[in-house]
DNA sequence: TGATAGGGTGCTGCATGCAATTGACTCAAC
DNA sequence: GTTGAGTCAATTGCATGCAGCACCCTATCA
């Protein structure tokens, strides 16, 4: 989901924002690019002089992180950063995928009117478009950012409020993402290949859901997040590569 | 998921726990019991009175019920409860099913060992037994109790975290828990045709994951989701009955 | 009679103070 | 050297004060 974040990085420079939003954004983003260790107690006062805010919107902040499931409360109180097994990475995007699925099926089941593909069209052929030239640092940040606007248009044709909700919850962990490891992916060997076989699964759904196949829509989304769990299975193998997984600090290897 | 509910509960009772979690408790339950209206806006200075704690563990409270999805934040500040759809109600138990169907998958395709079935099937076994004498209000309670713990056990034979994770967050709404409308369900003429096919979907659930049939485990998990859906369907011809979804006040009909 | 401006009330956002609990460190005794 | 107890520091849980903002009500003018 790229507009949200967009609106979020909006909110962190624009200073009118409640210290609530702005601790909350800037304290998520520290988790992601690591600034805490795994399983680092993170104490109210220490933070609250660090972004110069008081205990209280810290505190509200923590508190909203450890349900987002990024922190877990300690047993004394206070709360410490969670780490995430490479399991729970793993069926973090199985779980993606499912709902994914399901939202490719409903996206198919609910079509009314063909014009409602449009968007998702003009984004699957602006990333296909995309493929010719070698991608740049600039042109890839554009390709990311339509894969996310790609995945979550889906979500949107899909037509339920509550299917949005939940998968916004599961990928508000960032490993689980569906550009989490498309980056990573672009270091790999391979990755050329990779990216044909995840376009040609773009171009399946798409095709599945204009033609009313709810069931081939749902199957394919499913097998294009295995895409992500087979990128995942080969960034292992190389810790460099390792390191371009967003949240990658929160991973136990 | 009955054993956090039991803890909740017990919690509630004993003193000896922090005010935060009692209000938090206290207010979900205010919340499903229908003691608030749609839409209407919860100050912080009247709960405080009302429930005999200061504005910051309310404050905690409200805060983390909007992020449950219970409430939603108003535009100049504070909370107003959430009114939900009947579509969306429909949606959510269709989500449920659909990560329950995940969760019997796995379930048969991570078994290792058939005598990790054993709680499963003692409870199938004694909810089983329990049809035979038409159900009293007590025996009807812990069956649903049981049928809970059937459905949780499921998920944590899944030994997906995530999934465990992700699950509980959509039941956390009331209505799109496992049990939600099988107590309406009882106040239904051919309540106890429903019965049976959600019994022996139960059984075939069962089946399906000691015999490793991930894909049929999965279809029938789904199906028995859809279960819940089609006692909605009949329950809302009847608003008397209506009445016995928990939290149905926060339904818009 | 309607619309706009102004004041007032009540709410939230945030900071901070206080007490209680926990966890660590030290010192002493076995 | 190890274990235990006691003390001290640090941190959280919670309450409350203050300021600013939003909304509502009223009054006055067109």
């Amino acid at each position: 989901m790229s507009a949200p974040e967009n609106d979020a990085e909006k909110a962190l420079l624009t200073e009118d924002v409640s210290h609530n939003a702005r601790t909350l954004l800037r304290l998520r983003e520290m988790l992601f690019k690591g600034e805490f260790q795994r399983g680092e107690r993170l104490s109210e006062l220490p933070l609250s002089a660090r972004l110069g805010v008081s205990r209280t919107p810290i505190r509200l902040a923590l508190e909203r992180l450890a349900h987002e499931g990024l922190l877990e409360a300690s047993r004394s109180g206070g709360f410490v950063v969670r780490e995430f097994t490479i399991d729970a990475v793993w069926d973090a995007i199985e779980v993606r995928g499912v709902l994914e699925g399901n939202a490719a099926r409903l996206a198919a089941e609910r079509l009314e009117d063909d014009r409602e593909l449009d968007t998702l069209r003009r984004y699957r052929d602006e990333m296909n478009s995309m493929r010719k030239p070698a991608l740049n640092e600039d042109s890839f940040s554009s390709y990311l950012d339509l894969n996310e606007r790609f995945h979550s248009e889906i979500v949107r044709l899909a037509k339920s409020e509550m299917l949005l909700w939940t998968l916004d919850r599961v990928i508000s962990l960032p490993f689980a993402s569906p550009s989490a490891l498309v980056f990573a992916r672009s270091k790999l060997p391979g990755a050329a290949e990779m990216h044909i076989v995840g376009e040609e699964q773009h171009r399946a759904i798409v095709d599945a859901i204009e033609n009313g196949q709810g069931t081939r829509a749902e199957s394919v989304a499913r097998e294009h997040a295995r895409l992500s769990r087979r990128n995942l299975e080969m960034v292992l193998t190389d810790r460099d590569i390792l390191s371009c997984i967003p949240g990658n600090s929160l991973i136990k290897t």
